[in-house]
RNA sequence: GGAGCCGUAGUUAAGCUGGUUAUAACGCCGGCCUGUCACGCCGGAGGCCGCGAGUUCGAGUCUCGUCGGCUCCGCCA
């Protein structure tokens, strides 16, 4: 008998068997007291193991959760043997008995954690790689290593329930507009590419060369066609592709709850969207969101929160004092065309090396600096800027802001949109730094009363905010063409905790209001042709009133599981360079395929 | 198009003002272990310091470039 035992090779143990006719019984997370001697038969992956040599503990996880599973010698001499040679992430099966764990053993921390499978016989089904990272929530891997091995990254349970999740939303989606009459139509994938709005992503025609597809960045206009036609009430969890830089909520195609009614007004489809969002909430979550959705005009939400989607889950707000400072001595604040200021209750405990972070956050947005005011416990105003206003204007500014000893104001001037996006944003990341945000609140709003069009600088022509198909508002119709800058779009945006979820409008139904928006953009009539004829016939077939709304289904699910990223919530993203880490798209194609499209790809020139 | 952060064993990180043989934990391999649950104990293997130039007697460390990941601005009807 030598001390050591020669090095052992558990190869012999590694033979994979076919499954030959066992049956899953249950789920790893199902197994409690309640089925107490029970035989079972569980399936899954290795996720710990514990050989105590004599006992091997395994954790057995498959997409519900955990089971622990026991290999005794005593029980089962031979398959306990084999199972010394399992190894995390093999695929295996064991059929076994239910039974309790010995007193004071049991795991609170485990659904399944009252019992333990005694294993009788065990199916070794697939053996594995050592992992490139470990299967578990508690480590942070790098993003590029989870986006090559995504189906590990998928296997960790974290990321597994906010799939679970996202089907549930889908079902409930489905389940609520089904009951409520509305049709699951398909729309076209190949598509026309639609000139205003996003860069398209563009697919050759080989059977039309030169010519191209472009996919849909949504279904906007065949939902409309649909209205046209009758359907009457139409909705589609879709793919829309955009082909725009990516951010943390942005992929490049991405999922749509897209929606449309006829024979309707603002209101019933506010009504119907809420109930719908409402019930996703419940069904997924459990949460019980306010019975009615507030509701803020667009210019009230820049007013008071500086962005158009306005996070109320802290109540942080901005204050325009312009007026004040118009005559001021301060000739920073009296030449600029906005003043604004944000009162930070309690502010005044923030340092200077914390108010120099917060200076060049706002210079993000373009800001040229961060003026600011302390209001000290004896209430003098403490500030490189003070001294330059008058009493008058001191006295002004503490009354409209209604500050308070403790607190701190933070000024912006210049551009309003400069002034407002810095504060607007300003105002989130204080909110989140001071703490401010309570974990597990929902905080809906619709804002309305949107302006139709916005001004476009580069294209020197008016844009349409929302897109060129929405209804101005009755009062505006009329002076649309002479005073477009002014008129307000029956649109409207849903907005959850500072996030855009969805947005519609009420359509143009008529062609004549449909050619005055076409003017007001500087679209004539030969290009309104070629671009949207169809749509200009369809609205001369006795088009009905119709309006819609879409909803953005990954912004919703990373707010329903709380995702910092859009990535935690689509099986497959991809990089903020539009390339997916798995299978190496896009990808440089043969020639031949090029040839049969009629394409030729440009030479590099050196400069590039 | 632009700004910032990051890149060191399989993984996560440390590595100071440039200085001997690049650390640790986890994981991996082997041994011991019958109540563990992120088991424990003993031993072992494992490195193109992203890549390329440059500065220097000497670079993981400094500089420039480049590739990749992330966050943001522009962009996203």
């Amino acid at each position: 008998m030598s001390e050591h035992q020669e090095e052992r090779d558990y190869d012999e143990f590694r033979v994979i068997e076919d499954l030959a006719g066992w049956r899953r019984t249950h789920h790893n997370n199902e197994l409690t007291a309640a089925n107490m001697d029970e035989t079972v038969c569980l399936m899954g992956w290795v996720q710990f193991r514990r050989d105590h040599g004599g006992l091997i503990f395994l954790d057995l996880r498959d997409r519900e959760g955990l089971t622990q599973v026991v290999f005794n010698p005593e029980d089962n001499a031979e398959v306990h043997e084999r199972a010394h040679a399992i190894r995390p992430e093999y695929v295996i099966a064991i059929k076994g008995r239910v039974r309790p764990r010995p007193e004071g053993m049991a795991n609170k921390n485990m659904v399944t954690g009252e019992v333990e499978i005694e294993v009788d016989e065990y199916k070794l089904l697939n053996t594995s790689d050592t992992p490139p990272f470990p299967i578990e929530d508690r480590v942070e891997v790098g993003e590029n290593l989870r986006l090559k091995y995504r189906f590990l990254d998928l296997r960790r349970p974290s990321l597994a329930k906010n799939f679970i999740i996202r089907n549930k939303a889908a079902q409930s989606v489905r389940r609520y507009l089904d009951s409520l009459g509305f049709l699951e139509v398909e729309t076209p994938v190949l598509t026309k590419s639609t000139p205003e709005g996003a860069r398209d992503f563009l697919v050759p025609s080989r059977v039309n060369p030169g010519e191209f597809y472009a996919l849909p960045q949504s279904p906007q206009l065949f939902k409309q066609m649909l209205m046209v036609s009758g359907m009457d009430r139409y909705f589609q969890i879709v793919k829309c592709f955009r082909d725009e830089d990516l951010r943390a909520d942005r992929q490049p195609e991405f999922t749509q709850i897209d929606i449309e009614m006829s024979f309707i007004d603002e209101a019933l489809i506010q009504d119907m969207a809420e109930t719908m969002i409402k019930t996703l909430f419940r069904e997924t979550i459990e949460v019980e969101l306010p019975a009615e959705f507030p509701r803020m005009t667009f210019g009230d939400a820049m007013r008071d929160y500086g962005v158009d989607k306005p996070d109320l889950r802290f109540d942080l707000k901005l204050t325009e004092v312009t007026d004040i400072f118009a005559d001021s001595g301060f000739k920073v604040f009296a030449s600029s065309e906005m003043v604004k200021v944000m009162r930070v209750p309690d502010g005044a405990s923030l340092s200077r090396k914390e108010i120099d972070e917060y200076t060049k956050f706002v210079e993000i947005y373009g800001s040229k600096g961060l003026a600011w005011i302390k209001i000290k416990e004896d209430g003098t105003w403490q500030s490189p800027i003070v001294k330059f206003f008058s009493e008058d204007e001191v006295a002004k500014l503490g009354e409209r802001t209604g500050v308070q000893p403790g607190d701190i104001l933070f000024f912006q001037a210049g551009p309003a949109v400069i002034a407002n996006a810095a504060l607007g944003n300003l105002r989130c990341s204080l909110a989140e730094r001071l703490g401010l945000i309570e974990e597990g609140v929902f905080k809906p709003v619709w804002i309305t009363d949107f302006p139709l069009l916005e001004y476009d600088v580069e294209e020197k022509r008016y844009v349409a905010r929302h897109h060129p198909f929405t209804s101005a508002q009755p009062e505006q119709m009329a002076t649309l063409a002479s005073d477009p800058g002014n008129a307000l779009a029956r649109a409207y945006d849903m907005v959850i905790n500072g996030h855009e979820v969805g947005g519609g409008s009420i359509r143009i139904h008529t062609p004549e209001q449909q050619k005055i928006m076409f003017a007001a953009l500087g679209i004539d009539e030969e290009e309104a042709r070629e671009k949207f004829g169809f749509l200009m016939d369809a609205l001369k077939f006795g088009a009905p009133p119709h309006g819609g709304i879409a909803f953005g289904l990954d912004r919703l699910i990373m707010i329903l599981t709380a995702s910092k990223s859009i990535r935690d919530v689509i099986a497959f993203p991809k990089t903020q360079k539009a390339t997916c880490l798995m299978t190496q798209a896009p990808s440089a194609v043969p020639g031949k395929q090029l040839r049969d499209l009629s394409i030729r790809l440009r030479e590099k020139k050196k400069e590039d």
